[in-house]
Parts: structure tokens; C-alpha cells; sequence
DNA sequence: TGCGATTAAATCGTGCGCAATATATATTGC
DNA sequence: GCAATATATATTGCGCACGATTTAATCGCA
């Protein structure tokens, strides 16, 4: 006579729930990156896409929202934005005029050579080891992937 | 002569930031919840909210900022919705008229009955193992310390 | 060749998340 | 008591994030 009432029916506690340990990290790291990417100008959704684009630069804003996992109606006020800043230019491929190609400016590239600056003074906030680092990163991979397949399922 | 210009001026690779990885993982879990949400008619982080409020019912305001990391700005609009929905309650303390009072209605506490299958839905889509996921918690929490700690510094 | 299906991006509406500011109440110092 | 200050919440404005829809271009195929 353990079954029906108690036990399986107790609500979750916060703490206890990875979700919110993965929300919440999210939130705080928005916030840690806010003051290092003001003397770029960027927020730090806009900061992500210019990673992108350094280390892959002249795609398609549907390559963007795959690496990011970002559909188009993230991405297209995102990318305005950027272009008017002078970071990046979007023109249709003259090939296939449905597509939009997004490729740097110099000055989009160049603001690259800040980010190891960035980097490195989020690096100091993080308060871990580079191995456990390593593996929060690979497993944090490897839960969205789950997540991703789960819901592509359902 | 290995210092000023080579090195460190690399920038980043998208797939090695923790940031991203947290970034990303969030909104998986965002995407992975709304289905299951969808038939409570909650959003995610207003389950959030109702997970906090479900194991600490009759709080301030600012009370559930703390829990979640969420100001009057994010929490005002969410709460004022969870209300029309009949969950919840907002009222001033007659003994301070400052201080708004969040108490969950019979409904809203009835709707905690229904967590533990969200929870248990979602526990599937994870993929990873009990133990994993207690890591995994823990260091999100212990990241989430250090990242608060260091913009409390700044 | 023509025309429905598919694909790519843009648009629209809603709900966060938060900085900056405003408003109202409470406390403190004199 | 009452002005100065502090505290608690609300409001405003902007930028994501995304579902749903729209527009436009291309493809498939009879």
C-alpha cells in the first residue's frame, strides 16, 4: 500500500533539477559575458554568431541557425543588427536567390582578435579546473544531443 | 618571441566554449519542455516558478528572485499571468504594503500532481545516467557560484 | 513547359530576461 | 515630527527565442 499516494507524486525540488542547474548557469554566464562584450558592442546571443563566423565565415543564415541551433526568426533581427554595426554583410546568392548569404566584413573579422581577451576573463570567473571543463563541456554536448533526438521523436 | 603576436589571439572555437554548451543545452531543455508543459498551459519558466512556489508556498516577491536569479522586471509580467490563470495569488502584507505576497490557490498547489510526470517524461529524454546527472548538477550549481561570485567582484 | 511540392528566409505575435527608471511605503537621523 | 534615505515592487524599453504564417525562388515531374 505504498503505491498510489505518496512517494511518485512528490513535487521536484528546485536544486535538485538539472534543468534548472542548466537554466540557471545560462543566466549567470549571460550576465558574466554582459561587461567584457560592452567594449565590443555586442550582446552575448550576438557575440555566439560572430564565433560562428570566425571560425566559418560566407554562409548561409540556415548554416548559422544549425550550428546554433537558431531558427530565422532569431537570426534575421540578429543579423540586422550586426550588418548595421558594419560587422557583417547579407546578400542573396546570386545562384539561388532564396538563400542569403552572411559573410564578415574586415572590421567583423578583426573584432576576433578581442575575443581571446574575453575568453580569458570568463575563463578566471568559471572557478574550474580546465579538465573538468573539458568534461562539462563534452557532457553538456551529450545531453542536448539527447534532448535534441528525444524531441525530434515526439 | 613566441608572446605578442601568435597564440592567443586565436578565437574561439564554438564547440569548445563551456558558454555555448550551457547556452545550448538550455534551450534544448526549453524545447524539450514544452510539450509536456503545454498540457498544464504553462510555459518553462513559469513551471519554474511553480516549482519554487509548490515546496515554499506564501513568499515575497524578491524571495523567489533569490531561489531563481530572476528580477521584478522578468517576474512581475510572469506572475500577473500565472494569476489570471487562477494559480496564484498577489497581495500587499497588511504589516509592510511594500512587500507583495505570492500564495499558490488550490489550483495552482493541485497542479504539483501533475510535476512528477513532467519530471519522469523529461528524465527520459535526458540520456544520461542517475549518477551523471547529480554530477552534473552539482558542478552546474558550483559554476554557477563561481560566475555569480565574480560579477558580485566586477 | 507548366504547376504543385519543397526550400530559404522574413514577418508577426507572445513571453521571457534585464538594465534603467519610477512609485510607493518604511525607516532613520536630527 | 519630518526631511533624507532605504527598501520593495512596478514600469518601460530593448533584444532574444520560437511557433506560426507568409513570401519568394527552385525543384520535380508528368
Amino acid at each position: 500500500m505504498t503505491e498510489p499516494s505518496a512517494g511518485a507524486c512528490v513535487p521536484p525540488e528546485l536544486d535538485e533539477l538539472l534543468c534548472f542547474a542548466v537554466y540557471s548557469a545560462g543566466l549567470a554566464f549571460t550576465r558574466a559575458y554582459r561587461a567584457p562584450l560592452e567594449a565590443m558592442g555586442l550582446t552575448y546571443p550576438q557575440y555566439l554568431v560572430m564565433v560562428a563566423l570566425w571560425s566559418e565565415d560566407g554562409v548561409m543564415v540556415s548554416r548559422l541557425g544549425d550550428r546554433l541551433s537558431l531558427d530565422s526568426g532569431t537570426l534575421t533581427p540578429l543579423l540586422k543588427r550586426l550588418e548595421a554595426m558594419g560587422l557583417l554583410e547579407r546578400r542573396r546568392a546570386q545562384e539561388d536567390e532564396r538563400r542569403v548569404i552572411i559573410s564578415l566584413t574586415p572590421e567583423g573579422r578583426a573584432l576576433g582578435d578581442k575575443a581571446a581577451d574575453v575568453t580569458r576573463c570568463i575563463g578566471n570567473a568559471i572557478g574550474l579546473s580546465p579538465g573538468e571543463i573539458t568534461d562539462l563541456t563534452g557532457t553538456l554536448q551529450r545531453l542536448r544531443s539527447h534532448l535534441d533526438a528525444a524531441g525530434r521523436k515526439a
